[in-house]
DNA sequence: AAAACATTTTGATAATTACCGAAATGTCGG
DNA sequence: CCGACATTTCGGTAATTATCAAAATGTTTT
């Protein structure tokens, strides 16, 4: 998938955040994040999900190659989708909440 | 009965609804329908844009082969973006804006 | 420094989508 | 009914996306 680098301040491309729901394990993860402590379990390093889910636990609920959910998570952030943390060997990602909740406002302005 | 996930979570029409505004030119009709006389020529036969624009003046605007854009807009109606009715030889579509407007709130509840 | 582990990047191929032209269908006027 | 015209459907190829395994990159621990 071709992405274009953006952030919040950028107006969001419809065309571009629709690629990216357009896939039904990308819709799934950003569902998940909604909730992680009930669709995730406990990681064993930080005792908390303030910053998201590690790559490794999603790719296992999602049941596909961890290079592959790893892609899509990246995709995902260039959009401006999820955000990244890395706390060391591990990389973090959770919900844009006002990325998300802008596109939509844009959605219902533009569409 | 096989019960999916599905029942208690769809991600199902938010992945079909983006797979159409994945491409820029569905978003560009879907636009221009929100205001015809502003994109379109007057009808020779009707006198107004009650029930949408036809085909043909759509796919002269989007620059693409007739067939191409009758697909898209056929799509567009089965995933509910759209209305279409025929008058005479000519099929007219409008946007659906009920339920546009539904998805989007299904987005921001959902997404 | 090297082993061990999480993640990312890089090819590669299968699957899907984009889009066209041709053929088929539907509709109107003579 | 027949030609003319709008639209739809069909069959095909080019372009894009899905997804994997392998290689590369970071990071921690030994």
């Amino acid at each position: 998938m071709i992405i274009t680098e953006m952030s919040v301040y950028c107006s969001m491309d419809i065309v571009e955040i629709s690629k990216i729901l357009s896939n039904e394990l990308r819709v799934n993860i950003l569902h998940w994040l909604k909730d992680p402590e009930a669709n995730f379990p406990p990681h064993t390093d930080l005792k908390h999900f303030n910053d998201g889910v590690c790559v490794q636990y999603i790719g296992t609920k999602a049941g596909i190659a961890q290079s592959t959910v790893s892609q899509y998570l990246s995709w995902m952030q260039k959009a401006g989708l999820v955000i990244a943390t890395r706390h060391g060997k591990w990389t973090y990602y959770r919900r844009n909440e006002e990325a998300i909740a802008k596109y939509i406002k844009h959605l219902s302005n533009n569409l």
